[in-house]
DNA sequence: TCCGACAACGACAGGGCTGACATGCGAGAT
DNA sequence: ATCTCGCATGTCAGCCCTGTCGTTGTCGGA
């Protein structure tokens, strides 16, 4: 049982490849009637074009790479999911690649992988949205991406959430319950996320006439283990917070750990807020308050706009997604 | 600036096209001196041979795809993460592929992934792993395969764990902490693992002289929601368990929310444990106990014994990995 | 010295598909 | 009737690599 190929298709309708070829790819010029007949051919000889031919003779790959370096495995999973989504509507198939941005020889892989395989696209996600060398390599072997919450979206194409409003907004939050003292755990500065939850995090504090404590800022890495670390310095304070904004929900997650560790109760003692709204946020206890971010969406809409560009199908550009306030259990009024 | 191609390379040596390939894929017959002309040139030239060109003239695909159907996130992450290192290891790349295995055009969309892009190996997990028209498909498109943890592992080559045994060790390990009234959450019974840990489950309690009581057997899905279910089930049982292994971590997890709701304190009036060692299982309180399945060795081995099949480099054969108790905080002596 | 065995290499032919260009043909304009 | 033009289809070269197979070079043994 050989392949079945183009020219099979084209020798039982009686024609020749190259109209196969333009009835597969949608090209104009091709008449009903010969149409249907290539349509069912295709269909009896359950014919499939082989990608990589197809890659080669057209030169493009009719895949999207999706690069990331270990941010939560349950984000990227997201991501992964609404780039799948977005590919496959367009038949197109996605590659993805995990990267070590520190590594020695990053911009080496980067290179090979591009040069091997040419994507036809490349979905960046934080922090690589705003890796230089990275960004010079795209450009310089003429690879189109989109970035998802890039540092300088105005620069970029891709998919972004006004994460300083909902940072502030979450703060507000804290203080309509009557807190006070607030504490953040501050994420990852090298993250877009990091600078912009700190950012509304001020605001916040700002708009209520709240005073920035330095003692109540303590930096994270974005990563339960630095959350739980973070706590443990905020629970050792002479005067402790009443709440506490955590830059994401991983980092949220380690200081209602930290909590339960050190025998305090939430959010009877201490409220705690996240960011992200990850699977975890509903399934620790006491069910987390945050900032839902459609994530999977987002992997959508970033690879919805890199295809328009791919594709010349329209002007591509950076989309504004919305935040949504997921008030739950671990937040409640000061004591 | 152009690509950079074979025929390039081989200009520049001076020599033929075929022999520049020969190098580049470690042919024998390539002599010292002309091996090491050529690699110096394809390095000044940075030359990376297009995949898309070898594929279509050596006939596969370099490439190896991951197959899964919606386990959770982390799991899947993991072996993903797996079977990257292992593709990398052989200059061999991975493709995920998401799929539904209820869904109506199943097959359909196999086959054409199989068509179309040709995998040279795929790995399976689990329920996928033993989907019989799935398997049947790989067979007839003679695309070699590798499971993990599929229900028959002496038809396949892979990589397993003695989950009947570690569940029974579980088991064990709550009885001798003086537990008499142990329930077992059931798994989704189309996985091996819900047959297997079911089986080790009743295993334990034979060993230990406990009679199977229905009531404390719980059937659940795999999932934190049908922990939550099966818990507040149990919760409502005129006699409560004293201690649940529940079949998976995210059913373990699912039961301490709903004992947190419910007031319950874990360990002190229920003992619970779970089984996979995901992530939540340490970011939880309390801590879980857990079986340890390594999961990302997994994903990597299967895709060595894969590629030894693959590549003809030797007998692939099912492997099987060790398990590991993870004795934590959320089981304690009985009251 | 000659032969055979085997190592080292090259010429050639595609693999399956698409892009550029050529051709044929009928409809409408003149 | 003639000329245009545009749509529908075909021809052909070539994308970049590797497999096959035959040629040449090398070396040890008789």
């Amino acid at each position: 049982m050989t392949r079945v190929t183009i020219s099979d298709v084209a020798r039982t309708v009686g024609t020749s490849k190259k109209t196969i070829s333009r009835v597969l790819n949608n090209d104009p010029n091709v008449s009903q009637s010969m149409r249907q007949r290539v349509v069912a051919a295709v269909a009896a000889l359950n014919y499939r074009p082989l990608t990589s031919a197809r890659s080669l003779a057209a030169n493009r790959s009719f895949m999207i790479g999706l690069l990331y370096d270990n941010r939560s495995p349950s984000y990227i999973m997201e991501v992964q999911a609404g780039v799948q989504e977005a590919c496959e509507a367009q038949h197109y198939s996605m590659m993805v690649q995990p990267l070590v941005s520190t590594a020695p020889d990053f911009v080496e892989r980067v290179e090979d992988i591009l040069s091997r395989h040419r994507p036809d696209g490349v979905i960046l996600t934080p922090p690589l949205t705003d890796h230089a060398q990275l960004l010079e390599c795209l450009r310089k072997q003429d690879v189109p991406f989109a970035s998802i919450a890039p540092r300088h979206p105005e620069a970029c194409i891709g998919v972004m959430l006004r994460e300083r409003e909902a940072a502030a907004a979450m703060v507000e939050h804290l203080v309509s319950l009557g807190h006070r003292r607030i504490a953040h755990i501050i994420g990852d500065l090298e993250h877009g996320a990091g600078i912009w939850r700190l950012a509304g995090y001020r605001d916040g504090l700002g708009r209520a006439g709240l005073k920035e404590d330095p003692a109540y800022m303590v930096q994270g890495r974005f990563s339960f283990e630095s959350g739980v670390a973070a706590m443990r310095q905020l629970l050792a304070l002479p005067q402790r917070p009443t709440a506490i904004f955590a830059g994401d929900d991983d980092m949220a997650v380690g200081a209602i750990w930290a909590a339960a560790e050190a025998g305090v109760s939430i959010p009877r003692d201490i409220s705690i807020c996240g960011f992200d709204d990850t699977t975890m946020a509903t399934q620790v206890w006491p069910p987390l308050t945050t900032v839902h971010q459609p994530v999977r969406e987002m992997g959508r809409r970033a690879t919805q706009e890199l295809l328009l560009r791919v594709l010349n199908k329209g002007e591509a550009r950076m989309v504004e997604v919305d935040y949504q306030m997921r008030i739950r259990a671990s937040t409640a009024p000061a004591a």
